[in-house]
DNA sequence: GCCGTTTTCGGCCCGACTGTTTTCAGTCG
């Protein structure tokens, strides 16, 4: 089997810019220089696979940051695989050095600094150094900046990294609800990464608009669950929490609350362009306000929308501010009207007591018309996962017919549709025949063994499901579990696009740990045309409020209601769920001819 | 190293906080 793990030739020029742009950096090269690589290393990251089908300089030159420099490197690694440029700085600076920079309180300069003097090199001996106090002798350095490296080691090693949205998003809330405890008047807001709900949280960023900062400083800093405060100035605090986590908190007055918000948010790289394109107006964006530069003219401030008309755009959800295209959209007004909470009418994966969840049937449905659902597909596992108790044919056909009593009843107006959650086998084989499987409304299948398998035989395993008639849904599509288990090998497009000719749809997973597909996947499902479906995957009746970080990650892959089979009401979804097994049938019919 | 309906040279996004400094560099976001 080729389970050997291939870096593609994209990936590898990606690296060899960034580590280019590293170096130069320590060299101590201009900062613009530095940047450009960097942003070449981005060009490739989006756009590789165009760039390397290129073949000369004038053509590569099209793409804006790419120009004569930068088109000669990416012909050379094309043509010998190799860059003299990035060989030449990593015979002057040793590459291990690029790892020092994950040190917080570490950066390019002094990196270099203990690497000249000290001849350090790698983590190990940057420890070393500073606990034999020969870090405070350099120059520009002391005592302190030797403490704050040693820090910056200890919280490398003891924190465990970013922690997944919905642990963050809980722990934010709760500061903010204390905060609110004590200072019941303030006007806070989340900001950063948690705001644009990205899939894992570094630290999180609160946003606080006031008349008098100090008190609100005060307040935070003696929060309950505050280890101990990393810094503290006028207006701008930061705070370590018990559990590890890094918690900023900005203060700003009210009239300045909208600018600071977009500031705060991010991303970096969305206000990278946005302060561009300010300055390219003649005006200037920081976190007070947007202001004219020949008379220092306020333009904006006080509020989000604001402060984007005044650069003549449209205000992005956070959910986009990705640099991704978000901001070309903003001024030309052709940003897309993204998926709601509220558009959800129904819940396309749920398990019940009788596979691996712990509730009746009755009780998932209440709490679907508890959250204002229409339906709910209950979607339990199959006779092969034996592991999560999965229903033989009888006992499956035995719940069809008990969900087919409960509508009946008709005293919900949540209707249930009947479903499994196939188990897709090492040759693609499912676990009921056809006769079983146009008894249900809703065939979800997804891939729960083999994850070591080739990339070909993964998409072959995948592909054969897509192209089974009866299954309208492949769940969980590429089985990573964040921070826990990276995404099989899997020829993504190609699952995508015979996705999309068969009316098959492909699952965004709501479950925290899953989140799959996720954002950047659904952002190429849109581009093709391939219809997504909702699922919380909840074992347990809290598990559907899971729904709003489906909703987030659907947000942060440009979606729609119109892409989304939840949005549609009952008749509708069941109209497409049957109209397109009938194609598909035809289709399968016409191949075995 | 890139870029140009204000420029082919002289710019390139912006500011807070800290520590080690007598005016600012380094780091961070």
């Amino acid at each position: 089997m080729g389970g050997a793990v291939t870096v593609s030739k994209v990936d590898e020029l990606v690296r060899a810019f960034e580590e280019m742009a590293e170096l130069s950096d320590i060299k101590g090269e201009v900062r613009f220089k530095v940047n450009a690589y960097h942003r070449a290393a981005e060009l490739v990251r989006e756009h590789g696979e165009e760039l390397l089908k290129l073949d000369d300089v004038k053509e590569l030159r099209r793409y804006k940051g790419i120009g004569e420099g930068i088109a000669k490197k990416i012909l050379e690694y094309k043509h010998t695989g190799a860059i003299s440029k990035l060989e030449e700085l990593k015979e002057e600076i040793p590459v291990e050095l690029i790892s020092l920079l994950q040190v917080p309180n570490l950066g390019p300069k002094r990196a270099k600094l203990v690497y000249d003097e000290l001849g350090v090199r790698t983590i190990e001996e940057l420890q070393e150094a500073a606990e034999a106090h020969r870090l405070a002798e350099l120059y520009g350095m002391g005592p302190k900046a030797e403490q704050n490296i040693l820090e910056g080691i200890r919280h490398l090693r003891t924190t465990t990294g970013r922690l997944p949205l919905h642990q963050a998003h809980r722990i934010q809330e709760e500061i903010i609800a204390q905060m609110r405890e004590r200072l019941p008047k303030l006007a806070l807001s989340p900001a950063g990464s948690l705001r644009r709900m990205k899939e894992t949280i570094g630290d999180i960023d609160i946003l606080a608009a006031a008349r008098d900062a100090a008190p609100v400083m005060e307040a935070f800093c003696a929060l309950p669950g505050v280890e101990r405060v990393l810094l503290r100035g006028d207006t701008k605090s930061s705070v370590q929490t018990v559990d590890g986590l890094q918690v900023d908190l900005r203060v700003v007055l009210p009239e300045e609350y909208g600018a600071a918000l977009q500031y705060f948010t991010g991303s970096k790289d969305h206000n990278v362009r946005v302060r561009e394109i300010a300055k390219k107006a003649g005006k200037k964006i920081n976190e007070y306000g947007v202001f004219r530069v020949k008379d220092k003219r306020r333009l904006a401030g006080e509020t989000e929308e604001e402060v984007y008309r005044a650069l003549g755009m449209d205000c992005p959800p956070p959910e986009m501010r990705e640099n991704r295209g978000e901001v070309e959209a903003a001024l030309e007004g052709t940003l897309p009207t993204l998926v709601e909470l509220a558009d959800i009418r129904g819940d396309l994966h749920v398990h019940s007591e009788a596979s691996d969840g712990i509730a009746s049937l009755e009780e998932m449905r209440a709490a679907a018309e508890a959250l204002g659902y229409r339906y709910l597909a209950i979607t339990d596992h199959a006779r092969n996962l034996r592991v999560a108790n999965g229903l033989d044919r009888e006992r499956l056909l035995r719940q069809v017919e008990e969900i087919r009593k409960l509508n009946a009843k008709g005293d919900s107006p949540v209707t249930l549709l009947s479903g499994s959650e196939l188990n897709i086998g090492n040759e693609g084989e499912l676990d009921y025949d056809d006769e079983v499987l146009s008894q249900l409304d809703v065939v979800v299948a997804s891939v729960h063994g083999g994850f070591r398998q080739s990339r070909e035989q993964v998409t072959r395993r995948i592909l054969a499901a897509v192209r089974n008639p009866h299954v309208k849904i492949i769940a969980h599509p590429t089985g990573r579990l964040i921070g826990q288990r990276a995404p099989y090998e899997v020829d993504l497009a190609t699952v995508m696009r015979e996705a999309a000719e068969s009316g098959t749809a492909l699952e965004l997973n709501a479950f925290p740990d899953r989140l799959d597909l996720n954002d950047e996947n659904l952002m190429e499902a849109r581009k093709l045309g391939v219809k997504v479906a909702l699922g919380s995957d909840a074992h347990r009746r809290e598990h559907l409020a899971f729904m709003y970080y489906g909703v987030a990650t659907a947000r942060r892959g440009w979606l729609g209601p119109e892409h989304l089979l939840n949005a549609m009401d009952l008749e509708e979804l069941l109209e497409w769920l049957w109209r397109g097994r009938l194609d598909k049938d035809r289709k399968r019919a016409e191949r075995k001819r």
